[in-house]
DNA sequence: CGCAATTGTTAGTGGAGCATACAATTGCGC
DNA sequence: GCGCAATTGTATGCTCCACTAACAATTGCG
Protein backbone atom coordinates (compact mmCIF):
# COMPACT_ATOMS: atom_id res chain seq x y z
CA UNK A 1 0.00 0.00 0.00
CA UNK A 2 1.86 2.96 -1.72
CA UNK A 3 0.92 6.54 -1.30
CA UNK A 4 -0.79 5.88 -4.51
CA UNK A 5 -3.50 3.97 -3.15
CA UNK A 6 -6.34 4.35 -4.85
CA UNK A 7 -8.68 4.79 -1.84
CA UNK A 8 -8.02 7.83 -0.56
CA UNK A 9 -9.91 8.93 -4.13
CA UNK A 10 -13.39 8.34 -4.16
CA UNK A 11 -13.16 7.78 -8.15
CA UNK A 12 -11.82 4.09 -7.08
CA UNK A 13 -15.25 3.36 -5.66
CA UNK A 14 -16.83 3.53 -9.28
CA UNK A 15 -13.35 2.09 -11.05
CA UNK A 16 -13.05 2.53 -14.72
CA UNK A 17 -16.80 3.18 -14.86
CA UNK A 18 -15.49 7.28 -13.90
CA UNK A 19 -14.87 7.68 -17.24
CA UNK A 20 -18.27 6.92 -18.51
CA UNK A 21 -20.55 10.45 -19.12
CA UNK A 22 -23.25 8.88 -19.30
CA UNK A 23 -23.02 7.19 -15.47
CA UNK A 24 -22.27 10.19 -14.23
CA UNK A 25 -25.38 12.18 -15.84
CA UNK A 26 -27.68 8.86 -14.26
CA UNK A 27 -26.21 9.95 -11.00
CA UNK A 28 -26.79 12.92 -11.16
CA UNK A 29 -30.17 13.12 -12.38
CA UNK A 30 -31.01 10.18 -9.61
CA UNK A 31 -29.91 12.66 -6.68
CA UNK A 32 -31.59 15.41 -8.40
CA UNK A 33 -34.68 13.38 -8.90
CA UNK A 34 -34.41 12.03 -4.70
CA UNK A 35 -34.36 15.32 -3.59
CA UNK A 36 -37.14 16.83 -5.74
CA UNK A 37 -39.57 13.95 -4.03
CA UNK A 38 -38.50 14.84 -1.02
CA UNK A 39 -39.31 18.46 -1.53
CA UNK A 40 -42.13 17.53 -3.08
CA UNK A 41 -43.20 15.41 -0.80
CA UNK A 42 -46.30 17.41 0.65
CA UNK A 43 -47.92 18.89 -2.77
CA UNK A 44 -47.72 15.38 -3.88
CA UNK A 45 -46.55 16.24 -7.59
CA UNK A 46 -43.48 14.06 -9.60
CA UNK A 47 -41.22 16.53 -11.71
CA UNK A 48 -43.24 15.08 -14.99
CA UNK A 49 -46.39 16.51 -13.28
CA UNK A 50 -44.85 19.33 -12.27
CA UNK A 51 -43.22 20.31 -15.62
CA UNK A 52 -47.00 19.31 -17.58
CA UNK A 53 -48.58 21.98 -15.14
CA UNK A 54 -45.81 24.41 -16.05
CA UNK A 55 -46.11 24.22 -19.56
CA UNK A 56 -50.07 23.97 -19.73
CA UNK A 57 -49.98 27.14 -17.73
CA UNK A 58 -47.39 28.90 -19.90
CA UNK A 59 -48.89 27.53 -23.16
CA UNK A 60 -53.23 26.94 -22.38
CA UNK A 61 -54.74 25.19 -25.50
CA UNK A 62 -51.79 23.02 -26.08
CA UNK A 63 -52.64 19.71 -27.36
CA UNK A 64 -51.09 16.26 -25.71
CA UNK A 65 -48.82 15.67 -28.71
CA UNK A 66 -47.30 18.94 -28.35
CA UNK A 67 -46.83 18.37 -24.76
CA UNK A 68 -45.41 15.06 -25.08
CA UNK A 69 -42.92 16.61 -27.70
CA UNK A 70 -41.81 19.22 -25.71
CA UNK A 71 -41.49 16.98 -22.60
CA UNK A 72 -39.86 14.26 -24.84
CA UNK A 73 -42.50 11.78 -23.84
CA UNK A 74 -44.46 9.91 -25.74
CA UNK A 75 -48.52 9.79 -26.31
CA UNK A 76 -49.51 6.83 -24.45
CA UNK A 77 -46.90 7.92 -21.08
CA UNK A 78 -48.74 11.34 -21.77
CA UNK A 79 -51.69 9.99 -21.76
CA UNK A 80 -51.31 8.31 -18.55
CA UNK A 81 -49.63 11.49 -17.02
CA UNK A 82 -52.57 13.87 -18.03
CA UNK A 83 -55.10 11.19 -17.08
CA UNK A 84 -53.57 11.65 -13.79
CA UNK A 85 -53.52 15.47 -13.71
CA UNK A 86 -57.75 15.49 -14.41
CA UNK A 87 -58.48 12.72 -12.14
CA UNK A 88 -57.03 14.97 -10.20
CA UNK A 89 -58.54 17.88 -10.97
CA UNK A 90 -55.36 20.12 -11.95
CA UNK A 91 -56.30 20.31 -15.70
CA UNK A 92 -58.61 19.84 -17.91
CA UNK A 93 -59.18 18.62 -21.74
CA UNK A 94 -61.38 20.52 -24.28
CA UNK A 95 -61.78 19.37 -27.76
CA UNK A 96 -60.71 21.77 -29.91
CA UNK A 97 -62.75 23.98 -31.95
CA UNK A 98 -59.96 24.01 -34.88
CA UNK A 99 -58.88 20.49 -35.47
CA UNK A 100 -61.47 17.94 -33.86
CA UNK A 101 -58.48 15.84 -33.54
CA UNK A 102 -56.73 17.46 -30.57
CA UNK A 103 -57.39 17.92 -27.17
CA UNK A 104 -56.70 21.38 -25.99
CA UNK A 105 -55.50 21.22 -22.14
CA UNK A 106 -55.99 23.81 -19.65
CA UNK A 107 -55.21 24.33 -15.49
CA UNK A 108 -58.22 24.38 -13.65
CA UNK A 109 -58.46 27.03 -10.91
CA UNK A 110 -57.69 24.07 -8.47
CA UNK A 111 -54.61 23.82 -11.06
CA UNK A 112 -53.39 27.06 -11.26
CA UNK A 113 -53.29 26.67 -7.60
CA UNK A 114 -51.06 23.81 -7.06
CA UNK A 115 -48.61 25.50 -9.66
CA UNK A 116 -48.00 28.15 -7.53
CA UNK A 117 -47.08 26.25 -4.71
CA UNK A 118 -44.79 23.95 -6.92
CA UNK A 119 -43.08 27.20 -8.46
CA UNK A 120 -42.35 28.06 -4.40
CA UNK A 121 -40.95 24.58 -3.84
CA UNK A 122 -39.01 24.14 -7.02
CA UNK A 123 -37.27 27.52 -5.68
CA UNK A 124 -35.79 25.96 -2.40
CA UNK A 125 -35.33 22.59 -4.89
CA UNK A 126 -33.18 24.79 -7.69
CA UNK A 127 -31.45 26.41 -4.53
CA UNK A 128 -30.28 23.00 -3.16
CA UNK A 129 -28.93 22.35 -6.70
CA UNK A 130 -27.20 25.75 -7.31
CA UNK A 131 -25.83 26.24 -4.34
CA UNK A 132 -22.69 24.20 -5.77
CA UNK A 133 -22.10 26.09 -8.72
CA UNK A 134 -21.04 29.74 -9.94
CA UNK A 135 -23.72 31.68 -11.92
CA UNK A 136 -21.03 31.37 -14.91
CA UNK A 137 -21.00 27.16 -14.32
CA UNK A 138 -24.83 27.15 -13.80
CA UNK A 139 -24.88 28.84 -17.85
CA UNK A 140 -21.93 26.22 -18.85
CA UNK A 141 -23.92 23.54 -17.22
CA UNK A 142 -27.37 24.29 -18.83
CA UNK A 143 -25.96 25.04 -22.15
CA UNK A 144 -23.71 21.59 -22.00
CA UNK A 145 -27.11 19.53 -20.81
CA UNK A 146 -28.77 21.10 -23.83
CA UNK A 147 -26.57 20.66 -25.98
CA UNK A 148 -27.55 16.44 -25.11
CA UNK A 149 -30.82 17.00 -25.16
CA UNK A 150 -31.74 18.96 -28.27
CA UNK B 1 -25.77 35.52 -31.48
CA UNK B 2 -25.97 35.14 -27.88
CA UNK B 3 -28.66 34.89 -25.65
CA UNK B 4 -30.92 37.00 -27.44
CA UNK B 5 -30.72 34.32 -30.97
CA UNK B 6 -30.76 31.06 -28.17
CA UNK B 7 -34.62 33.16 -27.05
CA UNK B 8 -35.76 33.63 -30.62
CA UNK B 9 -34.89 30.06 -31.34
CA UNK B 10 -35.38 26.74 -29.03
CA UNK B 11 -36.41 28.72 -25.62
CA UNK B 12 -39.71 29.48 -26.52
CA UNK B 13 -40.67 26.05 -26.08
CA UNK B 14 -40.00 25.64 -22.73
CA UNK B 15 -41.10 28.94 -21.63
CA UNK B 16 -39.67 29.94 -17.95
CA UNK B 17 -39.04 26.10 -17.70
CA UNK B 18 -35.94 27.05 -19.52
CA UNK B 19 -34.17 28.57 -16.52
CA UNK B 20 -34.97 25.79 -14.29
CA UNK B 21 -31.26 23.11 -14.10
CA UNK B 22 -33.18 20.21 -12.90
CA UNK B 23 -35.49 20.41 -15.76
CA UNK B 24 -32.63 20.23 -18.36
CA UNK B 25 -30.90 17.37 -16.03
CA UNK B 26 -33.51 15.36 -16.59
CA UNK B 27 -34.21 16.16 -20.34
CA UNK B 28 -30.54 15.08 -21.00
CA UNK B 29 -30.63 12.19 -18.50
CA UNK B 30 -33.83 11.02 -21.32
CA UNK B 31 -31.79 11.47 -24.12
CA UNK B 32 -29.12 9.85 -22.51
CA UNK B 33 -31.47 6.81 -21.54
CA UNK B 34 -32.98 6.76 -24.42
CA UNK B 35 -29.82 6.38 -26.82
CA UNK B 36 -28.78 3.66 -24.39
CA UNK B 37 -31.55 1.64 -24.82
CA UNK B 38 -31.51 1.50 -28.60
CA UNK B 39 -27.49 0.71 -28.52
CA UNK B 40 -27.95 -2.17 -26.18
CA UNK B 41 -31.30 -3.52 -27.34
CA UNK B 42 -29.64 -6.34 -29.05
CA UNK B 43 -27.68 -7.09 -25.89
CA UNK B 44 -30.91 -6.94 -24.23
CA UNK B 45 -29.32 -4.81 -20.84
CA UNK B 46 -30.63 -1.81 -18.86
CA UNK B 47 -27.95 1.09 -17.87
CA UNK B 48 -28.38 -0.19 -14.26
CA UNK B 49 -27.39 -3.81 -15.27
CA UNK B 50 -24.44 -2.89 -17.01
CA UNK B 51 -23.40 -1.15 -14.17
CA UNK B 52 -23.99 -3.61 -11.63
CA UNK B 53 -21.87 -6.47 -13.97
CA UNK B 54 -19.02 -3.67 -14.37
CA UNK B 55 -18.91 -2.97 -10.52
CA UNK B 56 -19.21 -6.74 -9.68
CA UNK B 57 -16.28 -7.56 -12.32
CA UNK B 58 -14.49 -4.40 -11.04
CA UNK B 59 -14.64 -5.80 -7.41
CA UNK B 60 -15.43 -9.54 -7.42
CA UNK B 61 -17.11 -10.55 -3.87
CA UNK B 62 -18.97 -7.43 -3.61
CA UNK B 63 -21.93 -7.30 -0.86
CA UNK B 64 -25.21 -6.44 -2.57
CA UNK B 65 -25.20 -3.57 0.45
CA UNK B 66 -21.81 -2.10 -0.88
CA UNK B 67 -23.09 -2.47 -4.40
CA UNK B 68 -25.96 -1.08 -3.97
CA UNK B 69 -24.70 2.03 -2.05
CA UNK B 70 -22.23 2.86 -4.44
CA UNK B 71 -24.44 2.88 -7.57
CA UNK B 72 -26.97 4.55 -5.19
CA UNK B 73 -29.97 1.90 -4.95
CA UNK B 74 -31.82 1.07 -2.12
CA UNK B 75 -31.78 -3.05 -0.93
CA UNK B 76 -34.27 -3.85 -2.57
CA UNK B 77 -33.86 -2.12 -5.68
CA UNK B 78 -30.67 -3.71 -5.22
CA UNK B 79 -32.43 -7.33 -4.51
CA UNK B 80 -34.37 -7.14 -7.60
CA UNK B 81 -31.80 -6.21 -10.47
CA UNK B 82 -29.31 -9.08 -9.01
CA UNK B 83 -31.95 -11.30 -9.09
CA UNK B 84 -32.96 -10.45 -12.57
CA UNK B 85 -29.02 -10.90 -13.81
CA UNK B 86 -28.99 -14.02 -11.59
CA UNK B 87 -31.75 -15.60 -13.46
CA UNK B 88 -29.61 -15.00 -16.73
CA UNK B 89 -26.91 -16.89 -15.23
CA UNK B 90 -24.70 -13.63 -15.74
CA UNK B 91 -24.22 -13.68 -12.03
CA UNK B 92 -23.69 -15.60 -8.72
CA UNK B 93 -24.43 -15.49 -5.25
CA UNK B 94 -21.81 -16.81 -2.56
CA UNK B 95 -22.28 -16.84 1.10
CA UNK B 96 -19.98 -14.78 2.23
CA UNK B 97 -16.57 -16.57 4.32
CA UNK B 98 -15.69 -14.12 6.35
CA UNK B 99 -19.48 -12.68 7.35
CA UNK B 100 -22.51 -14.88 6.82
CA UNK B 101 -24.97 -12.08 6.66
CA UNK B 102 -23.48 -10.82 3.14
CA UNK B 103 -23.89 -12.51 0.07
CA UNK B 104 -20.64 -12.16 -2.35
CA UNK B 105 -21.47 -11.49 -5.97
CA UNK B 106 -19.26 -12.46 -8.90
CA UNK B 107 -19.89 -12.56 -12.51
CA UNK B 108 -20.16 -16.25 -14.14
CA UNK B 109 -18.06 -16.74 -17.08
CA UNK B 110 -21.29 -15.94 -18.86
CA UNK B 111 -21.22 -12.73 -17.10
CA UNK B 112 -17.90 -11.70 -18.01
CA UNK B 113 -19.01 -12.16 -22.01
CA UNK B 114 -21.70 -9.96 -21.81
CA UNK B 115 -19.58 -7.33 -20.06
CA UNK B 116 -16.97 -7.39 -23.04
CA UNK B 117 -20.12 -7.02 -25.26
CA UNK B 118 -21.27 -4.24 -22.93
CA UNK B 119 -17.89 -2.29 -22.73
CA UNK B 120 -17.92 -2.19 -26.81
CA UNK B 121 -21.48 -0.87 -26.98
CA UNK B 122 -20.68 1.65 -24.34
CA UNK B 123 -18.02 2.72 -26.52
CA UNK B 124 -20.47 3.52 -28.99
CA UNK B 125 -22.71 5.24 -26.59
CA UNK B 126 -20.06 7.56 -25.22
CA UNK B 127 -18.69 8.56 -28.34
CA UNK B 128 -22.02 9.33 -29.24
CA UNK B 129 -22.22 11.45 -26.29
CA UNK B 130 -18.59 12.96 -26.09
CA UNK B 131 -18.94 14.39 -30.00
CA UNK B 132 -21.04 16.81 -28.75
CA UNK B 133 -18.08 18.40 -26.30
CA UNK B 134 -14.25 19.53 -26.29
CA UNK B 135 -11.94 17.25 -24.19
CA UNK B 136 -11.99 20.28 -21.53
CA UNK B 137 -15.83 20.51 -21.81
CA UNK B 138 -16.19 16.57 -20.96
CA UNK B 139 -13.44 16.93 -17.73
CA UNK B 140 -16.01 20.32 -16.74
CA UNK B 141 -19.29 18.93 -17.49
CA UNK B 142 -18.26 15.62 -15.59
CA UNK B 143 -16.38 17.38 -12.60
CA UNK B 144 -20.00 19.35 -12.34
CA UNK B 145 -22.09 16.37 -12.37
CA UNK B 146 -20.27 14.96 -9.41
CA UNK B 147 -20.59 17.60 -7.78
CA UNK B 148 -24.09 16.89 -7.69
CA UNK B 149 -24.80 13.43 -6.78
CA UNK B 150 -21.52 13.22 -4.27
C1' DC C 1 -65.04 10.42 -52.47
C1' DG C 2 -61.48 7.53 -50.66
C1' DC C 3 -57.11 7.06 -48.56
C1' DA C 4 -53.28 8.42 -45.67
C1' DA C 5 -51.75 11.04 -41.76
C1' DT C 6 -52.57 12.86 -37.25
C1' DT C 7 -54.31 12.57 -32.68
C1' DG C 8 -56.19 10.27 -29.01
C1' DT C 9 -57.32 6.12 -26.40
C1' DT C 10 -56.81 1.54 -24.31
C1' DA C 11 -54.29 -2.43 -22.71
C1' DG C 12 -50.25 -4.76 -21.58
C1' DT C 13 -45.08 -5.20 -20.47
C1' DG C 14 -41.03 -4.08 -17.98
C1' DG C 15 -37.55 -1.40 -15.31
C1' DA C 16 -36.78 1.16 -11.43
C1' DG C 17 -37.55 3.18 -6.77
C1' DC C 18 -39.50 3.01 -2.29
C1' DA C 19 -41.71 1.29 2.18
C1' DT C 20 -42.58 -2.31 5.22
C1' DA C 21 -42.14 -6.49 7.49
C1' DC C 22 -39.58 -10.52 8.56
C1' DA C 23 -35.48 -13.84 8.94
C1' DA C 24 -30.60 -14.95 9.55
C1' DT C 25 -26.26 -13.68 11.12
C1' DT C 26 -23.00 -11.04 13.53
C1' DG C 27 -20.99 -8.15 17.09
C1' DC C 28 -21.06 -6.12 21.43
C1' DG C 29 -22.11 -5.21 26.30
C1' DC C 30 -22.77 -7.56 30.20
C1' DG D 1 -21.78 -17.54 27.26
C1' DC D 2 -26.22 -14.79 26.88
C1' DG D 3 -29.15 -11.51 25.11
C1' DC D 4 -29.92 -7.58 22.42
C1' DA D 5 -29.03 -4.38 18.72
C1' DA D 6 -27.19 -3.71 14.21
C1' DT D 7 -26.39 -5.45 9.65
C1' DT D 8 -27.70 -7.89 5.62
C1' DG D 9 -30.72 -10.27 2.85
C1' DT D 10 -35.44 -11.55 1.44
C1' DA D 11 -40.39 -11.09 0.25
C1' DT D 12 -44.42 -8.34 -0.86
C1' DG D 13 -46.73 -4.59 -2.67
C1' DC D 14 -47.17 -0.02 -4.35
C1' DT D 15 -46.13 4.00 -7.70
C1' DC D 16 -44.11 6.14 -11.61
C1' DC D 17 -42.33 6.20 -16.10
C1' DA D 18 -41.44 4.52 -20.86
C1' DC D 19 -42.54 1.70 -24.54
C1' DT D 20 -45.34 -1.29 -27.94
C1' DA D 21 -49.37 -2.54 -30.30
C1' DA D 22 -53.90 -2.23 -31.71
C1' DC D 23 -57.88 0.50 -32.61
C1' DA D 24 -61.04 4.74 -33.27
C1' DA D 25 -62.04 9.45 -34.65
C1' DT D 26 -60.90 13.30 -37.26
C1' DT D 27 -58.63 15.82 -40.75
C1' DG D 28 -56.46 16.87 -45.12
C1' DC D 29 -55.36 15.82 -49.64
C1' DG D 30 -55.16 13.65 -54.27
Amino acid sequence: MGAASLIERNDYAFGQLNDIVGFHIRLAHGAVYRHFTETFADLDLTQKQVSVLWLVDDQPGVSQIELGQRLRMDRATTMTIVNRLQNRDLLRRERSETDGRKQALYLTDQGSEALVGAKHAIGEHESWLKSRFTSEEIDKLVEMLARIHD
